[in-house]
RNA sequence: CGGGGCGUAGCGCAGUUCGGUCAGCGCACCGCGUUUGGGACGCGGGGGUCGGCGGUUCAAAUCCGCCCGCCCCGACCA
C-alpha cells in the first residue's frame, strides 16, 4: 500500500524504479537470492503480454507444448558456443531421492538442448517441417548480479524453437518472429523499439546471427527486450536433427529460436513511468478504467453507488477491465495517489455532485493535474471511455518516441561519440569489427546494441578507425 | 567474484560509540467514533528468539569470532 512518495527518477533512477516495483505490488523478493515473486498485479500484466503474444504466435502458425526443466548435464557438451556461453550459470541438480545422480541434471537456462534432441526424434522427412513450437515457462541462470524483472536468476518467457528444411526459411523465421516482437512491443505496450542484428559479441551462444529489439528506458539506457536468432545447423549438427529431402538426401535441418521475458515489464515500467508510478498502456493494464466513488454520509452514498454499479456495469458489458475501488476505510484523496502509482491508465470519480448533473470525472494518468481532467455525461460512456483509452495507448507511444528520438544523436567524430553516450545513443557508422566495438565499451562503457535493419544506401566510415563502414550501429549503455 | 552498505514489530528507522528501565518511535494493522471531490483525525489496543550460532561477562541489540542473507557500485549476462 502507498503510504509515502518514490524518490524522483531524476534524484535516483535504480532506486525510484526498486521502489516502484515493490510499492506497486508488481512482485516481490523470494527468499532464494536473485529470485522474484511474481505478485497477481504484476502476473496479470504479464498474462496481457502473453496473451497479445500467444495470440500473434498462433496466427503465424505456431503451436505450443511444454518441455521438462531437468536437462541431463551431457547434452551441455554437444554444442562447443552453447557449452560455454551457459555453463557458468548453470544450476545442477545433484541428488534425487536421497541418492546422487549418476547423471547430473542442469535446470534449463534456457532449452534448445532438450528440445533439439527432441525434434531428432520426431524429425524424419522434408514432409515433417516446418516444426513451430512455442512453450511459455521459466528458466534458471546463477545470475551474480539481479534486479527484479531486469535480470532475475529464474524468469518466466516464452521460447519458440523451429526447424526447417532450408536455411532461406529459417531466415525467414527468425525475422518473422522479430516483426512479431516489435509489433507487440510498439502496438501492445507502447514501447518504440529498434529491430536489428547484435553484433558477432553481442551473439546468443550458439547462434550464427541473433536479432534484436531494443527499447530505451527513461534513463536514456538500452534494453534488449526481445530476441530471435538463426542457428543455421549448429544445433542440427549437435543433436542430429536430420531429415531426408525429397531427392531422397539425408539433410541437417535449419533451426531458430526466439524469446521474451518478464523483463518486458521492466522495459514498461522504465519506458512509461514517472515520480507518481507506473502508467500502463491499455491495451495490457491489468485494470484500464478504476471507479472512485465519493461520498460523504450514507444519503449521498445511497444515491452514489447506483450509479456506480451502473457504469460499472457498462463499461465491464463493453470489454473494458474496470475495478470500483470500494475501500471504505481510506480517502478518495489516498485512492487517487495508490492508482496513479499502480499506473492505471484512467480513473473515474463520481460523487454528489456528478450525480446531480448526471456525469462523472475523468483523470488521464499519462496527462498529470488539471490537463487529463474532464467531465463528461453519463450517457454512452463505454464509447468515450473507449475512445479515451485509444487516446492514451497513442499518446505513450508517441511521447515515448519523442524522448527516444530525442535522446539518439549522430555524432560528427570519435570525441563526439564519448560525449553523447553519456546522456543517450549514438547512431553512427561501424566497420564490424570486435576492436572498435571493444574500443568504445573501454572508452565509454557504452556497447553496440543492435546494427539496425532499416540503414542509409550509402557507404560511410567507421566512427572509431576511419576504415570502410558499410553499417550503421547503435551505441549505447545498456541494462 | 572484488569494493561499499545494511540486517531491531508487516514496512521505514532510533538505540550499538561508552554493556545495566533499550524493547522504543513513525507508518501500517485491530476496535470504537467522527470523517471522505487530491495521500483524514481522536481515543483505545495487538505485535519483536534485536539475521543465526558460539564466546566474554553478574549482566549483551550493544563487546569478540564465525556463518547466513539482502541491497548498491564494478567485471559477466534475456
Amino acid at each position: 500500500m502507498a503510504d509515502d512518495k518514490l524518490t524522483p527518477q531524476s534524484e535516483n533512477f535504480s532506486e525510484w524504479y526498486n521502489q516502484l516495483v515493490l510499492k506497486s505490488e508488481l512482485a516481490d523478493y523470494a527468499p532464494v537470492r536473485g529470485c522474484m515473486v511474481v505478485r497477481p498485479y504484476g502476473w496479470t500484466l504479464w498474462e496481457n503480454m502473453q496473451a497479445g503474444l500467444d495470440r500473434r504466435f498462433k496466427e503465424t502458425g505456431h503451436v505450443n507444448a511444454a518441455f521438462p526443466t531437468l536437462i541431463p548435464m551431457s547434452f551441455f557438451e554437444k554444442e562447443k558456443d552453447h557449452v560455454e556461453g551457459f555453463s557458468p550459470e548453470l544450476a545442477v541438480v545433484t541428488h534425487g531421492g536421497g541418492n546422487e545422480l549418476e547423471e547430473k541434471l542442469a535446470f534449463r537456462p534456457t532449452s534448445e538442448t532438450i528440445i533439439g534432441y527432441m525434434y531428432s526424434k520426431w524429425i524424419q522427412s522434408w514432409r515433417d517441417l516446418p516444426v513451430l513450437i512455442n512453450q511459455w515457462g521459466s528458466v534458471l541462470r546463477w545470475e551474480l548480479r539481479t534486479r527484479l524483472f531486469l535480470r532475475t536468476a529464474e524468469f518466466y518467457w516464452q521460447e519458440g524453437h523451429t526447424a526447417h528444411a532450408t536455411s532461406d526459411e529459417a531466415m525467414e523465421e527468425t525475422y518473422k518472429m522479430l516483426d512479431v516482437y516489435a509489433d507487440f512491443a510498439i502496438n501492445d505496450c507502447a514501447i518504440p523499439v529498434i529491430k536489428g542484428r547484435k553484433s558477432e559479441t553481442e551473439r546468443f551462444a550458439g547462434a550464427q546471427m541473433t536479432t534484436g529489439i531494443e527499447a530505451m528506458m527513461g534513463d536514456t539506457k538500452a534494453l534488449q527486450s526481445g530476441t530471435s536468432h538463426y542457428f543455421g545447423q549448429n544445433f542440427a549438427k549437435a543433436f542430429d536433427i536430420d531429415f531426408l529431402n525429397k531427392e531422397n538426401e539425408l539433410e541437417h535441418c535449419y533451426t531458430t529460436s526466439w524469446g521474451l521475458s518478464t523483463r518486458m515489464i521492466g522495459a514498461l515500467i522504465m519506458v512509461h513511468g514517472d515520480d507518481q508510478g507506473l502508467i500502463i498502456p491499455p491495451k495490457i493494464a491489468p485494470f484500464q478504467v478504476v471507479i472512485v466513488p465519493i461520498f460523504r454520509k450514507d444519503e449521498e452514498r445511497e444515491k452514489v453507488m447506483p450509479i456506480v454499479d451502473k457504469v460499472f456495469a457498462e463499461l465491464k458489458e463493453a470489454g473494458i477491465r474496470v475495478k470500483v475501488d470500494d475501500r471504505d476505510q481510506v480517502s478518495p484523496g489516498f485512492k487517487f495517489n495508490d492508482w496513479e502509482m499502480r499506473g492505471v491508465p484512467l480513473r473515474m470519480d463520481i460523487g454528489p455532485k456528478d450525480v446531480e448533473k448526471g456525469s462523472v470525472a475523468l483523470a488521464r494518468r499519462d496527462l498529470p493535474g488539471r490537463d487529463g481532467k474532464s467531465f463528461v455525461s453519463q450517457d454512452g460512456l463505454p464509447a468515450v471511455v473507449t475512445e479515451m483509452l485509444e487516446t492514451i495507448q497513442a499518446s505513450l507511444l508517441e511521447k515515448a518516441t519523442a524522448f527516444r528520438d530525442a535522446n539518439i544523436h549522430e555524432p560528427k567524430d570519435y570525441d563526439e561519440l564519448k560525449e553523447v553516450v553519456k546522456k543517450g545513443w549514438a547512431l553512427s557508422w561501424w566497420c564490424e569489427s570486435a576492436e572498435c566495438e571493444a574500443k568504445v565499451k573501454e572508452d565509454t562503457k557504452a556497447t553496440t546494441r543492435v546494427i539496425p535493419l532499416d540503414q542509409p544506401e550509402d557507404e560511410g566510415k567507421c566512427i572509431v578507425c576511419g576504415e570502410k563502414a558499410e553499417k550503421k550501429v547503435y551505441f549505447a549503455k545498456a541494462y
